[in-house]
DNA sequence: TTGAAAGCGGTACCAG
DNA sequence: CTGGTACCGCTTTCAA
């Protein structure tokens, strides 16, 4: 069953004309006379006109629809990245088609191509941890399909990109930790295949060396799925706690493994910040509720999730490819609360 | 710039056949010869052949795609729906576009007008607050659109529904509160126009008279848009702690509602739970990390949506309408943790 | 079993 | 300024 809508040969007929005359009436065509463009426009709103937008669409290639590709809604951070994205879209009528990626490399492939073959006009998308081979996107940004990318970002490509200053955060929270008083500190981070991953440990690298602090690489533990499967959180951190010399405070990459080591921490009976300390990525703002409050770095996901629908709708719009691509990027947000606040 | 696909009529030309013989074999169609059929479909495959999917749109009138309306993404209940939404529509090779009312009622009409025109196949909707007036739903339900309501539902229309068990959940919460002897418990809720105020109301008036307390309407406070705007929480906290005898605990109808109270009452030093306690809807799972622990009433968010999509499919891909509408109904989950444990 | 052709609802070019 | 018409890519009668 369908909904019903007078097509823009109804208004032809009722008003005597020719669907071109109509079509150009509606459109506001300099070459139509004031007087036919009057009628018409007052007969198509009268009778509720609305334009078959798959008609239009199979006429002109475009469905104002983008398509977002993430790992995963729930997480904060995307969940508020989303938000932006559709808040801009709202306001320059695009429609938004999520998936999720689930950090699975063969779905984001399926949902790319989906999205594609089912035209949309660009593609705002963040990596799956598993991504290292992006064919499935140069093929089509060969072709032409717009696509910025968010957060989980490559240099493979060239188009736009909208990050956060991963090493900056990584940096400041490390510092904070080292402020503190803790001096073997650990880093639990996502697979390093994706750009944030390297990105945040190099923070930590320059803040360690900075202090002076030796890099201990058995003080990394990378988490292949980001955390999406618990198991990988336990054993990072059973195996740092079980190294000869532990580490005194962990630096988390990521909003699922910081409350993910943090939970286990706290489970396993830790005393934070005391015994050890932990800080990480997490835009989960009631982390202040927490006992202790957990020192966070905040990205500022809704305005990210803004820019990226904002360049990814000019690339669209734009008839020529731009000179230059832009690298956006967003500062973050130390909040040092009590995880991270050992008394010396 | 558009993805260049080869079409049926480039197939037909190429293995010099017609384009109906062509549109036949790819379909499988009966009337086919096998030779012809794997001739077609050998040339297809070996030159990526993909339909266009805006010209099968505009000839079937079908998009396969779904519109969803929610509040606000970044809600933890609604995002994990929307990932429940999400994983049913891609294993069912729909295409989900996602919109937010953020409370406001302009803004759910001119969605869902804006979605419906776009044509997606069905609707998959939770009401704002301020929707009081249904029309822009009716008016599409009556020319046959697929619509199915979730958590914030209505009985303004007949069609599938899929909620938890919001009374139950309620009155579950209430009775623990009691349970740990709180004899004057507020209620703070969202606006009386959605469906899950009254249920949530409802339980809490069944546990109180059960347990021979009064039921005092000066105790129950509505926000009227169920949280959003921060001042409605304070306001309502404010007035119930100035009240002649204030209440010494709070049941909180939603997610935000939950967070904000408890938050608040932190933030203004109150002792939990020995001057108050507090539990709530809410589908953060981290609220065991507070201090004290939080005590919330979780729904089966993901489960909801799934069924949510699966119901709406159905609506979709079945030619004629139900002989009945399903009600699904999802039990909630209580966690009692310190926030309602007073020691007496 | 195959082909021709109409049509889905617009847009845009070309005449007039 | 207006009308006729081809076309976007596919589906589906209707004939052959």
């Amino acid at each position: 069953m369908k909904l019903e809508n007078i097509t823009i040969k109804d208004i032809a007929r009722a008003l005597d004309l020719s669907v071109s005359t109509v079509s150009r009436a509606l459109k506001d065509s300099y070459k139509i006379s004031g007087e036919t463009r009057l009628l018409v426009q007052r007969y198509a709103s009268e009778h509720q006109y609305r334009p078959n937008v798959m008609a239009q669409s199979l006429k002109s290639q475009r469905s104002r629809s983008i398509g977002v590709v993430l790992c995963n809604v729930p997480n904060v951070f995307f969940s508020e990245v989303l938000s932006g994205i559709e808040s801009v879209a709202y306001n320059s009528d695009y429609l938004v088609i999520i998936t999720q990626s689930q950090e699975s490399y063969q779905r984001e492939v399926k949902n790319v191509q989906n999205l594609a073959w089912r035209s949309v006009d660009g593609l705002l998308v963040s990596l799956s941890t598993e991504s290292e081979n992006l064919d499935h996107f140069t093929r089509l940004h060969e072709q032409g399909l717009p696509i910025v990318f968010f957060d989980r970002v490559t240099d493979l490509l060239q188009t736009h990109v909208v990050v956060a200053d991963n090493r900056g955060g990584a940096y400041d929270a490390t510092v904070e930790l080292v402020r503190s008083g803790y001096r073997r500190i650990a880093h639990v981070t996502s697979s390093p295949h994706v750009s944030i991953t390297l990105e945040r440990r190099q923070g930590y690298f320059d803040a360690l060396q900075e202090a002076g602090l030796a890099v201990d690489e058995a003080c990394i533990k990378y988490c292949m799925h980001g955390g999406m499967v618990a198991e990988e959180i336990e054993q990072a951190v059973t195996e740092l706690m079980a190294l000869p010399s532990p580490p005194d405070a962990l630096l988390c990459a990521s909003d699922r493994l910081t409350m993910g080591c943090y939970a286990l921490l706290r489970r396993r009976g830790y005393r934070i910040p005391e015994q050890v300390g932990i800080a990480g990525f997490s835009n989960f703002n009631a982390a202040e509720l927490f006992c202790p409050g957990l020192t966070t770095v905040r990205q500022p996901a809704f305005e990210m999730g803004k820019a990226a629908s904002e360049l990814l709708i000019g690339l669209i719009e734009s008839k020529r490819p731009p000179r230059e691509y832009e690298q956006r990027v967003f500062a973050t947000e130390l909040v040092a609360r009590g995880s991270t606040a050992r008394v010396r």
